[in-house]
DNA sequence: GTCTATAACTGGATAGAC
DNA sequence: GTCTATCCAGTTATAGAC
């Protein structure tokens, strides 16, 4: 090993552990609700390293905090999704690994993004464009792998959109009640949505 | 007149203005992002009648706020759905009308509860119970609704609670992206529920 | 019951030592 | 680059005059 940026300790560097415990707290706790100085003491950081790695504050870190986590879960769900060939039984599954996950997690870890999605929307013009981005992204990467199922890509399209925000709407639910039903209430209308699709498709003469 | 609460001006009394202006603050930024003195300020009421009248603090003013808010919401909705007489058309029409309120509104007045449930559902157990209370209401009174035209109750709780997730999914989105298309797609999806849910109850021998 | 003043604390941001 | 001390505006909450 050179010198520099060896630690000894097997941990990410100061920069990526602050951008960490952002993510962690903004996704639990909201942006107005988490403190930089609770980040900082979560990422084991000094204060002052906030605003030397983020020069642009709290809006400059939760912006690439945004973006960084909403890339990443787009590809988590991706992944998951394609680890079960048909398509039905993907979005089941997809939907019931997420209300596993969510409640071994204690009702924490749901959507990175929507809660401080909802508190910018209409005070923060910058963080409200990322909240926007990311969802763009995952709308166009949902059609995308609805498309290898259904031709019409304005059905595809209406097929992300719907996929997120049930699961987007399932999400505040089943937080709020600490319960696993509502996702798996919005799996089974997603399928049953899905399952239409399908089947209208492949009737076109219609 | 007699003496009393007459007011000489016709406006509501301090207690009302106060919880009226909590709504609309939290609504539009949140719990952590709203502040007792900017709820006095907006209510035009001295600071003080917010713990003459809610001596809980914080806590109490928006926990009242939640159940009320809530359940007038509750009451608009169906007011909305009962408008028009085929339910598919009429769910089409809620959230056309929905889409076009919040894009009238600037985007800001979507669901009165949603951007506070997500705050509070890690933090603040009293909080997070009022926002449950709230949602499990609304999937009863959606229920019922669904019941008029699907016999089965477990399919029509399914249908109410995947209104409201889908709802408030397309909320996020629709405010995220100032854009009202989310909205119309959820409307279109939503519909396609219905209507498969009806169909599937007329030809229950299969 | 109305309203003001202030206490006690936390927020984001900055300056500057090392 | 790391870390501490501090500033000032903001917060919730309370005390007390009127």
């Amino acid at each position: 090993m050179g010198h520099g940026q060896g630690q000894g300790q097997d941990r990410p560097d100061t920069r990526t552990r602050i951008q960490d415990a952002a993510t962690v707290l903004f996704r639990r706790n909201g942006y107005a609700g988490t403190g930089l100085k609770q980040i900082a003491a979560e990422a084991d950081a000094p204060f002052g390293s906030i605003y030397h790695f983020f020069p642009g504050g709290k809006q400059q870190l939760t912006e690439e905090t945004i973006r960084t986590a909403g890339a990443a879960y787009s590809r988590m769900v991706l992944a998951l999704l394609d680890s079960v060939a048909d398509p039905v039984e993907s979005v089941t599954h997809a939907f019931a690994t997420a209300a596993d996950d969510l409640e071994a997690t204690g009702y924490a870890d749901a959507c990175p993004i929507a809660t401080v999605a909802l508190e910018v929307a209409s005070t923060n013009e910058t963080l409200r464009i990322a909240t926007a981005d990311v969802f763009a992204e995952w709308v166009a990467a949902g059609e995308q792998w609805f498309a290898r199922w259904v031709p019409d890509p304005g059905t595809a399209r209406s097929l992300a959109q719907s996929l997120i925000m049930i699961l987007e709407g399932a999400f505040v639910l089943s937080r709020a009640a600490r319960d696993r039903e509502p996702l798996r209430a919005a799996g089974r209308s997603m399928a049953a949505l899905l399952r239409s699709a399908i089947e209208e498709a492949g009737r076109p003469s219609e």
